[in-house]
DNA sequence: CCGTCATGGAACACGTATGTTCCACTACGA
DNA sequence: TCGTAGTGGAACATACGTGTTCCATGACGG
């Protein structure tokens, strides 16, 4: 398959990249909104993507690789589960206006259960390794790493004072309380 | 003022609560499906919002009604500053629908800035009495109040083989946990 | 210099949500 | 029995997003 001459990879990627943006904020916005913002005509955004629906699914796959790049970075084979868990957030961390989009989403659609899988694995080796409350469901720990996420990331929208290593470090720090085990 | 005949007030409190039911689930939902849902004609729901922004202005207005009422019937100044915050917790969790509603107006607009302010004292009433973490900003204790909050109800809406009283039970042990302060 | 490639603008048809008007129906009290 | 209040349906005009077609322009390599 041949790269389809740079000039459309680039223009395609301003594209997703434009949607992903306005999407987060306004799930309903409208393709005219999305072709200004990546600075091209409408009718170019069209002859990328056919209808609505393909640009979604353009979009979900870029998330979905996006995922999979930060859990990879994260390397969740190392340290106690909550080590690695708190390394993944911090990853998600940096996929910026990508997790308003995904918690829009509500809650899971695609790309989550692509390695969802994976993350329940850690979440169950950390109630194994004592890292994490045993009391708590993996998947209310998932549903917990995720709102605290969004709510990370709009906390740091709403003050532009607060930088980015402080948001963390609070994210960092509620987390782990939240999940430590009672007698830790 | 003349109590508008009773017949009106229900109309018009159908016509909200169903407001409040669907737009929490799609904010872009059509007048037409908000009037079906309330049992009523598309022509009757004109006739007392006359716009879009009416209705959405009553049902902004009803949610700050409740969220008032939740704040009073948690008895905010009882007890410690975790204590009261936890109370609140759970008023606000029989929310219900109201929590996505509010989720999805991002933040914060205009229900919240009328009791922000009460809130901002009861957290810094628990930084004081030692039930909160002070290096936790109040604004960043408010933002993990609403997202374990919406985590909570949406884990609920997913697993109905949860009990309420279960999910609440998870709620309050994490959000404890991430607001105790280290020594403790 | 010419051809193609990628693009942007204008215009159109179509569907849907919205806001309005008009008329008919039902319940209820005088 | 009559008049009124509350309602619902049908129809209409309007606005907006969508998807398509057609044509003009600028860049780039032969």
């Amino acid at each position: 398959m041949a790269v389809t001459s740079g000039v459309k990879n680039r223009t395609r990627q301003a594209i997703i990249d434009a949607a992903i943006d306005l999407l987060a904020g306004n799930p309903a916005c409208s393709l005219g909104d999305i072709a200004a913002a990546a600075q091209v005509g409408r009718t170019t955004l069209h002859r990328y993507f056919a209808e609505r629906a393909d640009l979604l699914a353009a979009v979900s796959a870029e998330g979905g690789e996006r995922l999979v790049r930060a859990a990879t970075l994260a390397d969740l084979e190392r340290g106690t589960g909550a080590e690695a868990l708190l390394r993944l957030c911090r990853e998600y961390f940096d996929l910026g206006s990508l997790l308003s989009l995904m918690f829009a989403g509500q809650g899971g659609e695609c790309w989550e259960s692509q390695d969802e899988g994976g993350l329940l694995r850690v979440i169950e080796r950390g109630r194994a390794d004592g890292s994490i409350d045993p009391a708590l469901p993996p998947d209310w720990v998932l549903a917990l790493l995720w709102s605290q996420l969004y709510a990370a990331w709009e906390y740091r929208a709403q003050r532009q004072d607060a930088s980015r290593h402080h948001v963390l470090d609070l994210l960092t720090r509620t987390l782990s309380n939240a999940l430590r085990p009672p007698s830790s």
